[in-house]
DNA sequence: ACCTAATTGATACACATTATCAGTGTTGAT
DNA sequence: ATCAACACTGATAATGTGTATCAATTAGGT
């Protein structure tokens, strides 16, 4: 673990409490503990893959409160569900403004990214006499690591 | 039913018929069936809707075999998964160049559209290294005779 | 008509997620 | 510190999709 990941694991740890918070949830040990899992996930994560973290840490905690903990995440617009070629997602995402996500397809790696115009997607719908209510763009590729490893330099 | 709805659903029923035929599947009676409602339903489906909607032509043909024809319809390209806001939905779709859908919120009625730049989206992950392979773009709104009913005339 | 492999429906299975519910722990008010 | 309200918990059962199995049926070429 690096000193950045330390990094972010905590301001995510901080910023999903203070949501909890302002939700006027209770403050238990079992939360705490699955937070601070969910913080130190680098990437998109199973509900299962996070379960078992979890259990790693305290056998006790049980499926059932994993599962409420994400919905609350959800609910607070701090962990997203995607849709992975092989069933859901969840990741932790703390970038507040519209973006979408794109998922290496080699490593499972996530970045989020904006188009430069997002409004060309509301254009093309109301072509066809739609007015836009929100959308969902994901995209699947091979990351930067990934790339060198795959791609063959050209020269 | 109009009678464009019948035309477009016998070309559709056609359609699949032929993409079978090319795999070397059998014509039998449950497919047949099966085949003529999934042209008849004009939007997207779950599964269950499907199973019950032919399950009103013939009760007994099995759960099993539905999913079965779907998977083969969805191998052909026929017929699409999506995924809906309260889980998997089925289209089916004609449309055999690159195109993304829209879902009307209100009546769920969907319809396909393009952008007019598309490698816009492979240029924003190119900007953060990726290089794309695919991307998945649903938009949600309302569809032009449903706007008629939520909006105002403005004057 | 006959053979063979595809197809079928019933059933069991796998899996993720949600609902229930009786006990437990947190919290704010006293 | 005490306490009562009620949020939270884990165990368990239930749901909902989709798949795997399998013996019986059937299509379709010969
Ligand atoms: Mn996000
Ligand atoms: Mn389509
Ligand atoms: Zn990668
Ligand atoms: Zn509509």
């Amino acid at each position: 673990m690096t000193s950045e990941d330390t990094a972010f694991g905590s301001v995510a740890l901080d910023l999903m409490e203070r949501a909890l918070d302002a939700q006027g949830l209770r403050h238990t040990l079992p939360r705490r503990t699955m937070l601070e899992v969910v913080a130190g996930m680098g990437r998109p994560f199973t509900a299962t893959e996070l379960t078992e973290r979890v259990a790693g840490r305290d056998p006790h905690i049980g499926r059932a409160s994993v599962f409420r903990l994400l919905q609350l995440l959800r609910g607070s617009g701090l962990v997203e569900r995607l849709h992975g070629p092989d069933g859901e997602l969840y990741t932790l995402c703390l970038a507040r403004e519209h973006h979408h996500h794109v998922t290496c397809t080699v490593c499972g790696q996530t970045a989020t990214f904006s188009l430069e115009d997002d409004r060309a997607v509301a254009r093309a719908v109301e072509r066809i006499g739609f007015r836009m209510e929100h959308h969902v763009l994901q995209v699947f590729g091979v990351c930067p690591a990934c790339r060198e490893h795959t791609e063959e330099p050209s020269r």
